[in-house]
DNA sequence: AATTTAATTGTAAAACTAACAATTATATTT
DNA sequence: AAATATAATTGTTAGTTTTACAATTAAATT
């Protein structure tokens, strides 16, 4: 059979943005970027797709090679095309969203590629259209995380209702009421109260909860309605 | 300045699935495709990205050639990258997903791609993965649809009620009540009455509303909650 | 024992959603 | 001209959800 001759061929990369939550913040990982162009600046994690590899595959494999992180949870974002996006040749970029507790990998993330965590609102301008990518994974993190449990990715496997509310008030940049809030997440059905306590981050102890996975993956798709109308400005 | 030598290039296309309503059904638009392989089966609109085109570009490039189509909705699905998903050649595809009413292009469409219409619960077998596509394209666009004013987009610039209502149906496979439909659409405040009636579809005759164009932009992203929580099988 | 800090719990008004049927306008038929 | 048929239009009420708002509790620290 031959081949589609008369096409002319391009390079194929894919490109993260793995978000992260420590608890207070939530950031990003970058990279300053190991080989020409734009050597030394900083970058999202990133890499061309190879022979014979499909671009999840490619995602998950360049997400390993760059991090060590392994079984995180891992989306389609956007195909990125502009004909000048990569000033040395032509390649179009799939970018891809993980997201991640930033200490349950503290120490897996491997060093030698100088990956560092930034905070959200303020990191530093990066090569080619990553900022934009960035911007565009920002929007989709709210969209989502407003209507399906997603920022539970976020979070170690145990976690308080405090700690919960602090994520959903940095991803959307806002303040909740805490009754309300409390009372929101709860009625979902998604979370099983533990008997201990979280002691360290206040006096009285906050309980700990975890996700009931079976309800989690039957109520995923559906909507959930955590962010009031009033707080939606978008 | 060198090249990224060492990589494997590969081509790009690009996949339109069109969405079209006829006042009656939903429909997607089909072609017999006209190069090997597969020559004669049935196929989304597709296409070759060009040198120095983007992805968005050269999708209206494509609709255009094909169709005759402009000025039409269009908004990126996904990547489909796996690799033997083009037997002869590997080939990423990003998909996009148009809107049109049916009607109003009839004649636009061009006759020397056999492009035709199906209903879209019973169309034929296509190639690679574009009925998978397709899947994925339906699943959006019910996502979507119940949350964003984008159904307009298949219907004429003047339409009743009734109308807005058999599409949402077709949409959804279901059915609404009437009344709280109306009330609902009505409250949104994107829709301004007419003076006239559309007389052919019954004997009483119904309002012909148009959209705000003002209104549509600035509450796009708001939520509108169309479709009732107990239709939402997903 | 008093103080401090943060978690936990409750209530009532307002807004929204959903279930349900009668009336109206017009063309067609008798 | 009256009766009939068809589909559009309109309203009410009960139930549910959302929001605004403050007092109480548990534990460590002083």
């Amino acid at each position: 059979m031959t081949k589609y001759s008369s096409q002319s061929k391009l390079l194929a990369a894919i490109d993260c943005i793995i978000f992260g939550f420590d608890g207070q913040e939530l950031k990003i990982l970058l990279i300053k970027r190991g080989f020409e162009p734009k050597r030394g600046q900083w970058s999202l994690m990133g890499g061309f797709i190879k022979k014979n590899e499909g671009l999840e595959e490619g995602a998950v494999r360049i997400l390993n090679q760059l991090t060590g992180l392994e079984g995180i949870y891992l989306e389609q974002l956007y195909a990125f095309g502009e004909p000048g996006r990569d000033p040395i040749e032509r390649t179009i970029s799939v970018a891809y969203f993980a997201l991640i507790d930033i200490h349950q990998y503290e120490n897996q993330l491997s060093r030698e590629y100088h990956a560092e965590w930034f905070n959200l609102t303020k990191f530093p301008r990066l090569i080619f259209d990553h900022n934009n990518m960035v911007e565009m994974a920002k929007e989709k993190l709210r969209y989502k995380a407003g209507m399906h449990p997603i920022l539970f990715e976020l979070l170690p496997p145990k976690f308080t209702i405090p700690q919960l509310q602090t994520l959903y008030e940095e991803v959307y940049s806002t303040s909740f009421d805490k009754r309300n809030f409390s009372r929101k997440v709860l009625s979902t059905g998604l979370l099983i109260k533990q008997k201990e306590k979280d002691k360290i981050n206040s006096k009285k102890g906050a309980y700990y909860y975890k996700l009931d996975k079976r309800n989690y993956e039957r109520k995923f798709q559906s909507f959930l309605n955590i962010i009031p109308n009033s707080h939606k400005h978008w």
